[in-house]
DNA sequence: CCAAAAGTGTTGGCTCTACACCCATGA
DNA sequence: TCATGGGTGTAGAGCCAACACTTTTGG
């Protein structure tokens, strides 16, 4: 499952079966796990297969005993979250599926077999990854203004954000590193900021 | 993964291998999934064959692609933690077990594949739901003192908790219900407890 | 009356929230 | 000079952590 923030929504890169039961319907990208395979090694390779994309950052959710796929093979799917900054990264839809492209995640075409709860759960992990760590760095381009990480969070958390006190909250985690550089537009020039670190960090609360 | 408190301390159970390349190590119960059955099925189902426990709170952790069971049978293993008041309810140890018993959790033998990571991943997921649901009702009996609720805290999470504070706090959030009876000894006797509602429930933090 | 564990309040510091105006730039 | 978005401070409330003594019972 992969999502990525495009014309300031939260969307997520479904494919169209081409084969099989639900062929027609959308789904997220996925397919086996080989013989031997470490089940992240065959999440990066189903997700370059499905989308071109190497390297991004690559969360292991939750496991479906679903009766999927086909209706009498019993398979397990072993769900994975993907993020990725620049949604234009994703080429080809993989010449497995019929179609590929984007989706607003509030507006999902029906999904074939439970993937619809998968998304639920992807969301829900998202946006308390949001709360207590810097996971935000995976969505947003090395460079970014406040004001760009602000509507991130609003836009996922799904609710108006206090600039000031944002602000003021994200600069104690001391999570990122001002930069020189500026955004220019029709406007004063926006301060760019960069995450101190591109892994994940997880922030104490209690 | 089957945990509980015993004696004051976090123990879990665990059964010693009969067979296969890891006989004579200790490892967590658990078997095959069947065609057609649901992952908590199989779970449930494992845990009866195994311990003789019927109901009891389960939930889906982790899945684990290790190189497990045999060397050369690809087996993913999709981590199960139970949680449990009574550690004397757990009968037998199945017979497809060597042996079975309680181990500390911070005395662990040397467990077979993977299961040490397991344990810690157990480990941390218990203790965050500590602090944001009322998960401990799955770990006490129906009627307890604040003070054994608190020691579970304080054991599990593995720091000294001010009573007073424990108290009002837990109190402000409105999961116990106070019981008429008393637990008495040689001292002042203690008011008995019950949580209001036997099922899963997150708590606000933020 | 002694031992053992249960029960109880207050204060100071910190954090969070609510809230509105000025600033810098390009057009 | 105007439109656009960027950037800033404060005060009051609520929350949390630190802290020690009194109560009730059984033996």
């Amino acid at each position: 499952m992969l999502f990525a923030v495009q014309e300031r929504r939260l969307k997520t890169y479904l494919v169209q079966l081409a084969r099989g039961p639900a062929r027609g319907k959308w789904a997220f990208p996925g397919g086996l796990v080989r013989r031997g395979e470490l089940l992240d090694d065959a999440a990066r390779r189903e997700l370059r297969a499905s989308t071109g994309l190497g390297q991004c950052y690559l969360e292991q959710l939750f496991s479906f005993g679903d009766p999927s796929r086909d209706p009498d093979a019993h398979v397990v799917s072993v769900a994975y979250m993907a993020l990725i900054a620049d949604p234009g990264r994703v080429s080809r839809p993989s010449p497995k599926y019929a179609a590929g492209g984007w989706f607003e995640l509030l507006k999902l075409p029906p999904l074939a077999y439970d993937h619809a709860l998968m998304a639920a759960y992807a969301l829900r992990r998202l946006k308390s990854k949001l709360e207590y760590s810097n996971i935000a760095y995976t969505l947003l381009p090395r460079m970014f203004t406040f004001a760009e990480l602000e509507e991130l969070y609003a836009r996922i958390l799904d609710r108006p954000i206090d600039r000031r006190n944002f602000r003021r909250r994200i600069l104690a985690m001391d999570l990122l590193r001002p930069l020189r550089e500026t955004r220019r537009g029709p406007h004063r020039p926006a301060a760019l900021y960069t995450f101190a670190r591109q892994t994940l960090q997880m922030i104490e609360m209690l």
